[in-house]
RNA sequence: CGGGAUGUAGCGCAGCCUGGUAAGCGCGCCUGCUUCGGGAGUAGGAGGUCGUGGGUUCAAAUCCCACCAUCCCGACCA
């Protein structure tokens, strides 16, 4: 393509709101527009770059033995009524209807629709396995979208789903799945983790993530330096670091604490360190209200309270159901005294002497300790893990990583054959019920997740397999503009993704345009060429100059692209 | 859904507090000349319902109210 026609819509700035990188970039180097909130148009430059990994998600698939289909965006509602997801689903799932009153979801995901198909298609075990697979927009009401396309509410998504008639075969998919799954993230160039996840709402069991690793990523991971343990933190084990010391109980003491709400602030103004601090949550549950007593450093993980409890819903308190339980503004409340039943957490009762609130305005108590000063109703693990917190397998130290989901594998079983009473005939003549998995990569994210890991100051730098174009021809010259055609043409007869640059603009807007979009190499025609009859051609990556004979310049890129490989 | 901001030219912003010759800057865009190895210089030019709707006032981008939209933090979530 010749740029001077090309639509590339690249800026010198971005709105000063944008915090990730790879939406900075994805602006400035004129890929992506936001059209509302979670919502962005693809320009053709990043069109591009978002076909190059579905082309690689694609091949990866068909690899093994998966088969391309395409469900629609609009699902009907009964369908999800039937699976229960209608209303287990919640405000993510957009819903409305048609001119004739009928109810309709905008799909989040298609494991109802994809169930449906397959029992109306498939009867007998001898068309089993089925794996099939689509490249599909969905539609998630976000709350909160954010970082461009990382969490958009609109999003494009490859879902697999297989279909077999026992669990060996469904787990042999699976393994399959992960392996494609590898090969397709290690092809776009992504540092990443695979480890076990939580199934949310899509059900089944086993689960496991892919993240590819972020610091600005939105979810957590812990990972065992020694052993190689690896969990989202939200699922993961620890064993917790004990506190080696060997005070003695004291007595319960009153200390004023005038206006002294959290716990920094107590921190601070008692010179306690936070792990002696007593925090108390309250949380409405269908099982009542009840209090989560924890250290001043840790945080709640509400699902291992729920599962705890055997709650099926929980949900913090506000401040108005905490003083009306308690009497008392949040900032004061302690486990000492109070009526409502107590979950507490087993660093808790492994520790002695904490700070906690005493349930009166302006006072905190000293020397708090578990069973002599309150009683628990459970004790048990309910918060995320600390980097002071060991592996729970090998006892080294534990880091804790951020990350971006990228892709998830799940073992549905028999959860959506069942609600969808979807059977097949098996070898003994009886029916059963399809075992299913359930793949998805965040296709759109992809893009923006590559970026993270791979730019400079200049821009993006694209690993060659996603690059919008692999080599652009920069002439700097009026004299080398009809040798630079010749290369253009001659790259492009070898088979290569090429740019002339022959717009006119400044040599400098080129270079700069050039590296910020990201595109691998440059050939440039200038004083090199004009002096030693030589283009140079520049790595992105790292800023390398080979110079090379006119004829030899194909060759030269072809050998570099197949080195970046 | 709680908390905090923002909405002024295609893009990025100032002006608002203290109402009145302030519709202003930078980038980009158009024209001429000069430049041309890392976002050129110069001269000229086009371009704006000041988010929307009410209100106050002789007078509103500016003050008040409501609504809409977007962004950030949190909670939630694949």
């Amino acid at each position: 393509m010749r740029l001077s026609r090309y639509p590339i819509f690249t800026t010198k700035e971005i709105p000063r709101t944008t915090e990730l990188i790879s939406h900075q970039l994805m602006l400035k180097a004129g890929l992506i527009r936001n059209v509302s909130s979670g919502i962005y148009s693809y320009l053709p430059m990043g069109y591009r770059v978002l076909n190059k990994v579905i082309s690689i998600v694609k091949e990866e698939m068909n690899k093994i033995g998966a088969e391309q289909v395409l469900l629609p965006f609009i699902q009907p509602a009964d369908l999800w009524k039937r699976s229960n997801r209608w209303k287990n689903y919640g405000e993510e799932l957009l819903r409305f209807q048609d001119r004739k009153g009928g109810w309709f979801v905008l799909s989040p995901t298609h494991e109802e629709l994809i169930t449906q198909l397959v029992k109306e298609l498939v009867t007998s075990y001898k068309r089993l396995p089925l794996v099939l697979y689509q490249i599909q927009i969905k539609f998630r009401d976000e709350m909160r979208p954010r970082g461009g396309v990382i969490r958009s509410r609109e999003f494009l998504m490859k879902d697999a789903y297989s279909f077999s008639q026992n669990e060996k075969e469904m787990k042999e998919i699976y393994q399959q799945m992960r392996s494609a799954y590898e090969r397709i993230f290690s092809r776009c160039h992504l540092k990443y983790k695979l480890v076990e996840a939580e199934s949310g709402s899509i059900g089944g069991n086993l689960s496991h993530e892919f993240i590819a690793l972020s610091p600005m990523g939105e979810d957590k991971i812990v990972e065992c330096d020694n052993c190689g343990y690896l969990a989202k933190l939200e699922m993961a084990n620890y064993s917790s670091a004990k506190d080696n010391d060997n005070e003695e109980i004291k007595p319960i003491k009153e200390v004023p604490t005038p206006g002294v709400k959290t716990i920094k602030d107590l921190s601070e103004f008692l010179h306690y360190r936070t792990s002696k601090l007593l925090k108390t949550l309250f949380y409405q549950t269908d099982k009542g209200l009840i209090g989560a007593v924890i250290r001043g450093d840790h945080q709640v993980n509400e699902e291992k309270l729920k599962k705890l409890v055997g709650a099926k819903k929980i949900q913090l308190a506000g401040e108005d159901a905490v003083k009306k339980e308690t009497g008392i503004d949040v900032g004061f409340i302690g486990p000492v005294g109070i009526n409502s039943q107590l979950i507490v957490d087993t660093t808790v009762m492994e520790g002695k002497n904490f700070v906690a609130g005493s349930n009166q305005k302006d006072l905190h108590f000293l020397n708090v300790n578990p069973g002599r000063d309150f009683q628990p109703w459970l004790v048990g693990n309910i918060r995320f893990p600390s980097s002071e917190d060991r592996c729970p397998r090998c006892g080294h130290s534990l880091s804790i990583r951020r990350g971006i989901e990228v892709g998830h594998l799940f073992q549905l079983g028999k959860l959506y054959s069942h609600a969808l009473k979807a059977r097949f005939l098996n070898k003994e003549g009886r029916e059963d019920y399809f075992i299913m998995g359930c793949y998805g990569i965040g296709i759109s994210r992809l893009p923006a997740t590559i970026i993270e890991q791979n730019y400079d100051g200049d821009g993006i730098i694209w690993p060659i397999e996603v690059a919008p174009f692999e080599v652009v021809v920069i002439p700097t010259n009026e004299k080398t503009v009809d040798t630079s055609e010749e290369i253009y043409l001659n790259l492009q007869r070898a088979g290569l993704e090429v740019l002339l640059d022959d717009r006119d603009v400044s040599v400098g807007v080129k270079f700069k345009d050039s590296d910020l979009i990201g595109i691998p190499f440059k050939v440039i025609l200038g004083n090199t060429w004009l002096k030693e009859k030589k283009a140079e051609i520049k790595n992105r990556k790292n800023g390398k100059i080979e110079k090379v004979k006119l004829d030899q310049v194909p060759k030269k890129i072809m050998e570099l692209i197949t080195y970046a490989k």
